[in-house]
DNA sequence: ATGCTAATGATAGTCATTATCACTATCAGT
DNA sequence: ACTGATAGTGATAATGACTATCATTAGCAT
């Protein structure tokens, strides 16, 4: 029952290419740069059905939601909180104590969200204020 | 140049006499039936000043802010999707891993959230589908 | 090929939060 | 204690990220 339209082709498509976090209205703007545009409403729905089926991955960042590839292993974020740039990471250990302090309070674990927030290397070593480059793809 | 006033007096220790996250409406709402009502704009800069000065905690849980008393060491929060329940954990162990995480990727790490949703355990037991209790205070 | 119904897209609505602005109250300096 | 600079208040408008509506279109099971 979830059908097969140009779409959502064309969303998942310009995900699994690309290596960015999307949020909906930065891929509707891709996508009408790349010809192929596809109302803002549907562009929501899509990406909603998409996780849904277990197609591409999402995070919560404050009061946005970004989409990503999921052919990818599972890995969590640091975010940058001047430049807003992602930076992925693995630590199997903290994956097992979460699972781990799930099981000790009885709680069925369904998926998790973890986030460490400061300040990239990047923007640590900046050599002035340089703008933020607003247009960036992280 | 962070003033005292009745207001933020009111929304302090309101949050310090409790054990609940707050939002701000609900908090508005708390303070209208102790007969100190403050407007909802206030709320949020009380909230908000409140949070800046260290002096309460808060957790974004999806699209809204929830604030807490700050007098409990550091925890982290199970969250029910079902009944929408908040549940405290510490684990050091994650923690110091996540400081290492960063210390690794030259981030400067200031703060971080780590989130596990899933199903507590009193709603894994329902005794039948039991309607949520909206007004519940988490 | 047909038809049931999910999907689309333009747009209106929702909801949490922030901005505006006229007015008030805090408090540092006298 | 007085006062003035300015932070804070509160009613309300505005914003921004979504979600609902609804007439129309188009997958896809048969
Ligand atoms: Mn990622
Ligand atoms: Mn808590
Ligand atoms: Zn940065
Ligand atoms: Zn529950």
């Amino acid at each position: 029952m979830l059908r097969v339209t140009p779409q959502r082709q064309a969303i998942l498509a310009l995900i699994n290419r690309s290596n960015v976090h999307w949020d909906a209205e930065e891929l509707a703007r891709e996508l009408v740069q790349s010809g192929q545009a596809v109302g803002i409403a549907t562009v929501y729905r899509g990406l909603s059905a998409l996780e849904g089926a277990g197609l591409i991955a999402s995070v919560q960042l404050g009061d946005r939601k970004r989409y990503e590839r999921i052919d990818k292993s599972h890995h969590d974020h640091l975010v940058c909180t001047e430049c807003g740039s992602l930076e992925e990471f693995v630590q199997p250990e903290i994956e097992r104590l979460q699972a781990q302090v799930a099981e000790e309070k009885g709680f069925r674990m369904l998926n998790h969200q973890l986030l460490l927030f400061g300040i990239c290397y990047a923007c640590d070593n900046h050599d002035s204020n340089q703008d933020l480059d607003k247009g960036k793809k992280i």
